[in-house]
DNA sequence: CGTAGACCCTGCGCGC
DNA sequence: TGCGCGCAGGGTCTAC
């Protein structure tokens, strides 16, 4: 499900319902996420806690608590995170839920527990060891053709693999990484050592663009979201080469092609993409 | 040092 | 209809 437009969506979505809340009780049913949750600490640093804020770092939720503590929670392959009714039933791998003191109950749903929750002191943030190797965030100032042409010198291997490694940049998963390098015309098994300037400000160029269109698409399905049932619209963006294998090019008619690269799927049109 | 592959886990869709 | 297989948007670790 998620990669950085999706957390934004969810972020945007959950702040106004959220902020101003208190988190009243932790209840951890399934601590056997991608890392065990530390129940203990998560309740020290969560139960009682008004809601100030929520921000949004790589693909990380970031839940800032009265007191200086943040939850972070990432979502993992699978992971969904849903504002529901306090006696709402419980939902098939309800693993986490932080009742609310309105009634209500954030609550996690992670087949695949790939997700992590982790409970942090906000000032330390970047200290932790999940966030201290990260790169630039993608729709903030300082992302640029020149910051990835700089990050690549020296380096080889398939532009791919580049993008989705979130030491260079954050956020790009593995459909946006197809998606981004189709509009930029770029191959995706494309050495980096074999990427000029001006392809890499397309490049940038065509990353921003992509996430910014699908924030965009994923805010305007997400009006039900309130009402709890966690339903949205994400399979509603628009993809352009992802998951197209055999359709015809958006821009040249041609079928798109997938490859595998690193173990994942890479969708991609042989003519465009040089 | 960089990269490829295995692995973590469950669910779903497809072909037979 | 049932079943086995491959594949799935995440990241990390190990072996080369």
């Amino acid at each position: 499900m998620p990669e950085l437009p999706e957390v934004e969506v969810l972020r945007r979505s959950l702040e106004p319902h959220l902020v101003g809340d208190r988190i009243v009780r932790v209840e951890v049913r399934n601590p056997a996420l991608r890392e065990p949750v530390e129940t203990a600490r998560l309740r020290r640093g969560a139960a009682g806690r008004d809601v100030v804020a929520l921000r949004r770092r790589s693909k990380y939720l970031l839940i800032d608590l009265a007191g200086g503590r943040t939850v972070a929670v990432h979502l993992g392959m699978s992971g969904r995170l849903t504002l529901a009714a306090g006696e709402a039933p419980l939902e098939p791998h309800e693993h986490v839920a932080f009742h609310l003191r309105s009634g209500r109950r954030l609550r996690l749903r992670d087949p695949r527990r790939f997700g992590l929750v982790l409970a942090l002191e906000t000032a330390a943030i970047e200290a932790d060891p999940h966030f201290a190797h990260l790169g630039v965030e993608p729709l903030e100032a300082g992302f640029s053709g020149e910051v990835l042409a700089r990050a690549a010198a020296g380096r080889r291997g398939p532009v791919k693999a580049f993008l989705m490694d979130a030491r260079v940049v954050v956020g790009v998963g593995n459909i946006y990484a197809s998606e981004s390098l189709f509009r930029a015309g770029v191959h995706p098994v494309r050495s980096v050592a074999r990427i000029a300037a001006a392809r890499w400000d397309r490049i940038a160029d065509s990353v921003v663009a992509v996430l910014r269109q699908a924030i965009a698409q994923g805010g305007t399905t997400l009006n039900d979201f309130a009402d709890g049932e966690g339903r949205s619209g994400y399979f509603q963006v628009s993809l352009a080469a992802y998951d197209r294998e055999g359709e015809p090019c958006l821009a040249c008619g041609g079928p798109v092609r997938r490859l595998v690269q690193a173990g994942r799927s890479t969708y991609y049109c042989p003519r465009c993409q040089r």
